[in-house]
DNA sequence: GTCTTGACTAAGC
DNA sequence: GGCTTAGCCAAGA
């Protein structure tokens, strides 16, 4: 392991489409790390409040944002998505609305072209 | 190397 | 919907 990892969480975070959310084990399954879910966590904070990644796409598996309510980012993080569609109901997200669709981005989209081209 | 903390998750009440 | 318990992995002291 290593910032390797750190960087494989921040592309999968990166596939996520605009208007929807994904949870951090989904991030951390896609990732390939399976249940480090918190390192997805640990991983977006390693940003530093970057705009290279779409962090504020994910949120916990409860579709609330894990960030404290004084916290700037849960402000931002709420902001942003609120501003890409997603609709927040009592501090909360319906992943079942907004939830990614990795397998429904490709019917949706089309089947993705390969890292080569 | 061990203990504690943390942007997590699932199950039970 | 909210709180508690158990499991998980990684970073910091």
């Amino acid at each position: 392991m290593g910032a390797g990892d750190n960087e494989r969480i921040w592309a999968v975070v990166c596939r996520i489409p605009p208007g929807s959310v994904a949870t951090y084990g989904q991030v951390a399954r896609e990732a390939g790390l399976g249940r480090g879910a918190r390192q997805v966590g640990r991983a977006l904070g390693a940003l530093g409040g970057r705009e290279d990644v779409p962090w504020h796409r994910v949120i916990n598996a409860r579709g609330r944002i894990s960030l404290p309510e004084n916290s700037p980012g849960f402000l931002r993080q709420r902001e942003r998505l609120e501003a890409e569609g997603v609709e927040f109901v009592a501090g909360r997200v319906s992943l079942a609305r907004f939830g990614w669709r990795p397998s429904l981005d490709e019917l949706l989209w089309g089947p993705p072209p390969g890292e080569d081209g």
